[in-house]
DNA sequence: GACCTTCTCACCTACGTGTTAAGC
DNA sequence: TCGCTTAACACGTAGGTGAGAAGG
């Protein structure tokens, strides 16, 4: 909070904002293992009729990003912003089970940034619940929506901003949460990720039925 | 504007706010034949599993609300607020394809308030593009959840508030759109109001197809 | 019976999954 | 060939329609 000047009355002077990632042992399962995103171009997934280019539908983050903050002004504007870091300086290899650096890394600059969708609100709003980040979009091509563009094979570490609106002088305060660290992929490289995703994700529950019939088979 | 006293520098002194109603063409169409809206009560929708009492669908109003704004101060802060106002003192019945004033009114209270989710937001946001409140949900009971509560068979005009805030005197602009007047059923009284719902709502399209295969059969 | 409300239903829209085969 | 990306697909989730039967 050092770039915060000057007060006025009703504001505390000093605060300390706090921000808690949820679903830490969810995260960690994944982490555990090397997470991976899924990120694609344009991004139309089913589209019945090839003419109709409605919805743009790149993947979601799962897990999705769900923080809980504290420490705000209740009476104060923000916004909440997020983005995605270069974990470090490499590209990524999986080869033989195993997830190795190597080649060299796309010039990294910083990922365009997904202002959460209730933003801008006061800090009472953002501290009452927590806040969740399900509808950001990854993409590896730019393409002008609201999508996030990645590179594949890279590896990323999700940063949350808080941004004080409505006053000259902006305050922000950032956040990363290495637990939620993932190399971006076209396609799953680890089988065990898939699993984890399918078991997870409520919206693969078609796999996890065709895993299930697969089983109760065995047993008969 | 009469309830802003005094401003600061960067405001204006005197803007006219104005709020044009969208679509006007299809609302009076409706308006024409006396428009209709469904009322449901805690209002599930389809439920394949009875058990699982998940999604309180209640019904949406068509057509959707559509407002485009002007005048407002691009760097305030409003909220954008939606209610009802009963439109006369009498209850309706629909008898011989009519709606006749009958029966005693309810005692009208003012409808609840819906707040456009995307509030609080800066006036260049408010004006950049229409105003869709496709979300809010009609109801004939109270029941806690984010739902507009209506007495059925009463007629209602919708009301758009604007109300800036994050400063001590709050201005409050209220608009209300004739064309958008409709009485609240629990079903259908005329027809041609289903007819009309059915062309226009794609939600409705299994009934729009069954039409169209009626009409080839009588061709052929 | 007449009028109004409630519930269940089939059938859509809209779109989020991993799979698989084809491209490069 | 190999590694990686793309596109079409079947199959879910989630939920918005009026129809029609059943209640009150």
């Amino acid at each position: 909070s050092g770039l915060e000047v000057g007060s006025e009355k009703g504001d505390a002077l000093e605060r300390e904002i706090k921000v808690e990632l949820e679903e830490k042992e969810l995260w960690t399962n994944f982490k555990e293992l090397t997470n991976e995103m899924i990120v694609t171009k344009t991004g139309r997934g089913a589209t019945p009729n090839p003419q109709e280019r409605l919805g743009e539908t790149t993947r979601r983050m799962f897990p999705v990003l769900k923080v809980s903050i504290s420490g705000l002004d209740p009476n104060s504007m923000y916004s909440i912003l997020l983005d995605f870091v270069a974990a470090d300086g490499n590209r990524w290899k999986y080869v033989n089970g195993e997830w190795i650096p190597g080649g060299k890394p796309e010039p990294q600059s910083p990922s365009c940034v997904y202002i959460h969708p209730q933003s801008p609100n006061f800090g009472a709003h953002w501290m009452k619940a927590a806040i969740t980040f399900s509808k950001v979009k990854l993409s590896n091509k730019m393409n002008g929506g609201g999508q996030i563009m990645l590179n594949s094979l890279h590896k990323y570490e999700p940063r949350v901003h808080i941004v004080k609106v409505g006053r000259p002088q902006k305050m922000i305060s950032s956040f990363s949460f290495p637990e939620t660290q993932f190399i971006a992929v076209t396609a799953y490289q680890n089988e065990e990720i898939t699993a984890l995703k399918i078991k997870h994700n409520p919206f693969a529950k078609a796999f996890l039925d065709a895993k299930e019939r697969c089983n109760s088979k065995d047993v008969l």
